[in-house]
RNA sequence: GGGUGAGUAGCUCAGUUGGCUAGAGCAUCCGGUUUACAUCCGGAAGGUCACAGGUUCGAGUCCUGUCUCACCCACCA
């Protein structure tokens, strides 16, 4: 044995080793539990970051302690296509190059994006295997398998039977950027500086009835959207303005008359008390357009420029011109009162941050409080209901705990999410990901977006607009029998749509002999900032198409963040590279650091400092196996085995082996209840403190002279905290257990978790 | 606006159902050691556990209030 663990010779070898002995697949065995964990897909648009290597470095020491333990288990690795982000991260790569994905065409940009995310996927196994993932690489999947995308399209064709999708038109999220509709979880909501402009609304009303008054003052953010305005309104408890309800104001500009409305929505504290309603560019306008029968006039189109009806001397020009003319017109006019800065949130796309307008779209959704029959005896008994809806399912099933999430508070969270759920907009008009199963009889069925986005498909002819969702391309119309005119939808699904269904897709859903013996999973650890996006949803499409909860506990880990608490971003040049560090230190070295310190739920700091104490700590580790190794090889005696009844065992014998059944207690039970930083903290602790400092201190002694049974007792300890540490440090035990003579087999089995 | 978390040694953080003489790593200081390891060993110093009340035999831990920071959610123009 060398002096030094040398992390950059063996790790390697031992991966190798794992590789040629299928140390991680597995046989399913009926008479075993099985463990099993999905692993949350990485993108597959760039390598994996530190946040990945510590999910990767948590989830396998779940795996390599159940496996320890005689379950069979499956951790699956695999790879997402990451819809948007994926198209925004290969454009901006055709960018660099002067092009656009309408240089390439759909099909060709589809091809080179996957090949894309292919080799970026090869690329990522590569690291997760450096990092020591003991992942079934053999059952790898990718969410664009074709079985898989299979199942997703089924999903939503059970979905279109009972009517939980649908197709409308309504205000959506619009990324004027991506040219996308967005769900209300891609849009970030942050600060922005602008102002707040006051403006004159001349009244139409006699003087009888509103007195003196000639004109009502509203206070916007957004003076473009004015040609848009079909409505002022104020809230019907403010004395101020009770007699102007139901009156009628003139908008200005374009002269046109709009009612005033009472409405709930007016904050009588906010600006005048008075707002104006634009339906089709608002959320809370849209909303009340909605309640009062409101006409909606969309002034502002999905290029982000003005539309037609904004008026002649308004079209086409860029949102930011529009708002420009307008707010100097008013000034002319004297309508302008005044200007005042003003902060507030406005909602961004969350890939490529650009600011997203609400729009008036025809986009397909998912309906999510709409009640249907469960027709599943046992999940019915479960969520004590028959009917139930997508909502009630995620509420429900955490309700009544078939699930349990870590750390519990997120419940909360959780709940509170569920509760506020909208429908689900699950349309996107780009060219990366799953095409939905919908198909039109003729271009009548595609919306006036679609149209502008495919003029190809908009010349194809009009056919009777029939709505037909089918797996395959149907051959003719069921409708009017015509057929040449079928055409598919172009848009793609949410890529949250297909992630949603991963553990059950990734599985081999409904008939695989893995889906039914691993489903539900174990665990489902990840991130929490992704509990709603992708958990929540998770739970929810997974009670929904296989009656059954996809997973039983949620473990949620934090943030990775530098030695200084702060986050890590490339701007700062804080960003630490796992591949850097396991080169230099050792993959080991990295996942102790990530794993001790951390709490479920809360982030963690680390820097290169607290990576080379662990660093320290492998060496160590390898050391004792080293001063044990030379002990029993220049040994001519035999050396006893070891038992608690051995002869000749000391007082301090026996307290350390005490202090190891604790320790082996203490973590075993740690571990169970995913405590995994306290136990690696206390078997640091053992093996460095305990046995190296005192105990191989104290038999140094004795070995001199030559007492055998101190060597069977430091042996015992030894190789038992290993088996302990080999979760957290899989390369470091393994390759010192490969050093040790034959007395390990002796010992134990080296795959058994000690008792 | 609503919610959640954090505030413990110079720094980054642990502290499981109240039992603690409050711990770890790094940093600091003193000393040692070269046949397991200098990626080492022994030792020291360092804390009114944010603040103010309360419950209790006993509070870092439970309750109430206050302050500071971080994050999440939300249609306040």
């Amino acid at each position: 044995m060398e002096k030094r663990y040398q992390p950059q010779k063996l790790e390697n070898k031992i991966s190798k080793l794992w590789v040629s002995k299928k140390t991680f697949s597995y046989k399913r065995d009926k008479n075993k539990k099985p463990f099993s964990i999905i692993m949350p897909p990485p993108n597959a648009n760039a390598p994996l970051h530190i946040g990945h290597a510590m999910f990767i470095a948590l989830e396998d020491i779940m795996t390599r302690f159940n496996r320890m333990k005689g379950q069979v288990c499956l951790w699956l690795p695999g790879a997402d296509h990451a819809g948007i982000l994926t198209q925004v991260v290969f454009e901006k790569k055709l960018a660099s190059k002067g092009k656009t994905r309408f240089d390439l065409g759909r099909s060709e940009f589809y091809r080179q994006c996957y090949s894309f995310t292919q080799k970026n996927k090869k690329l990522m196994y590569d690291q997760l295997k450096k990092i020591g993932g003991s992942a079934n690489f053999a059952k790898e999947k990718f969410t664009l398998d074709p079985k898989i995308s299979q199942e997703v399209l089924k999903s939503f064709m059970a979905l279109y039977k009972d009517k939980l999708a649908y197709r409308g038109d309504r205000l959506v999220n619009w990324c004027p950027r991506c040219m996308t509709a967005l769900s209300d979880l891609e849009v970030e909501h942050l600060e922005v500086k602008t102002k707040l402009w006051f403006i004159k609304y001349p009244l139409k009303t006699h003087s009888q009835i509103t007195g003196e008054t000639r004109f009502l003052v509203v206070a916007t953010t957004r003076p473009e959207t004015l040609l848009g305005d079909t409505a002022l309104a104020v809230n019907r408890k403010d004395q101020r303005y009770q007699m102007f309800i139901n009156q009628k104001a003139i908008l200005p500009l374009v002269n046109r008359l709009i009612p005033i409305i009472a409405d709930k929505a007016v904050d009588m504290e906010f600006g005048t008390g008075v707002i104006k309603v634009t339906p089709a560019h608002d959320p809370t306008d849209w909303e009340m357009g909605q309640r009062h029968k409101l006409k909606k006039i969309s002034v502002l189109g999905f290029n982000n420029r003005m539309t037609k009806k904004a008026g002649k001397e308004y079209e086409g020009l860029k949102k930011n011109e529009a708002r420009r003319r307008i707010v100097e017109l008013l000034n002319r006019q004297n309508l302008l009162i005044k200007v005042r800065n003003y902060n507030h949130s406005v909602g961004h796309c969350e890939r490529c941050k650009t600011i997203v307008e609400p729009l008036i779209s025809k986009q397909w959704f998912l309906k999510t409080n709409k009640r249907i029959k469960l027709k599943s005896k046992s999940l019915e008994q479960k969520l004590g209901r028959k009917q139930v809806s997508l909502k009630e399912m995620g509420i429900l099933a955490v309700k009544k705990k078939h699930l349990k999430i870590l750390p519990h508070r997120f419940k909360i969270n959780y709940l509170n999410w569920m509760r506020n759920l909208h429908d689900w907009c699950i349309s996107r008009q780009l060219w990366w990901g799953q095409q939905m199963p919908i198909y039109y009889c003729g271009s009548k069925g595609l919306s006036p977006l679609q149209k502008q986005m495919n003029p190809k498909l908009a010349k194809v002819e009009p056919g009777c607009g029939t709505v037909i969702v089918s797996l395959t391309k149907p051959k003719a119309c069921p409708k009017c029998r015509k057929r040449k005119s079928i055409i598919q939808d172009p848009d793609v699904f949410d890529t949250w749509f297909s992630s949603a269904q991963w553990p059950y897709t990734s599985l081999g859903f409904p008939n695989s002999h893995d889906y039914k013996y691993f489903y539900p999973t174990s665990v489902m650890e990840t991130g929490y900032e992704i509990l709603n996006i992708w958990v929540a949803r998770m739970i929810m499409m997974g009670l929904y198409r296989t009656k059954k909860v996809p997973f039983k506990t949620v473990y949620l880990h934090g943030l990775v963040k530098d030695a200084f608490g702060e986050k890590m971003s490339k701007s700062k040049g804080n960003v630490i590279n796992p591949l850097e560090v396991i080169a230099k230190h050792g993959a080991d070295a990295l996942r102790m650091a990530l794993v001790v310190g951390a709490t479920p739920g809360n982030d963690i700091s680390i820097g290169e400092e607290k990576i080379k104490g662990y660093r320290n700590f492998t060496n160590k580790v390898w050391n004792i196996g080293r001063f044990i190794n030379l002990n029993l090889k220049s040994t001519k005696k035999n050396i006893p085995l070891f038992s608690k009844n051995l002869k000749g065992l000391t007082k301090e014998d026996k307290l350390i082996i005490k202090k190891l059944e604790q320790l082996i207690k203490e973590t075993t039970l740690n571990l169970e209840t995913y405590k995994f930083s306290l136990a690696g903290e206390a078997i640091y602790h053992f093996l460095w403190h305990e046995l190296a400092d005192k105990y191989l201190e104290y038999s140094k002694e004795r070995l001199n002279k030559k007492d055998v049974v101190v060597l069977a007792v430091l042996s015992h300890l030894y190789l038992n905290s290993l088996k302990l540490l080999h979760p957290f440090m899989p390369f470091v035990t393994e390759a010192v257990w490969q050093e040790m003579p034959e007395i390990k087999e002796k010992v134990l089995a080296s795959s058994s978790w000690p008792k």
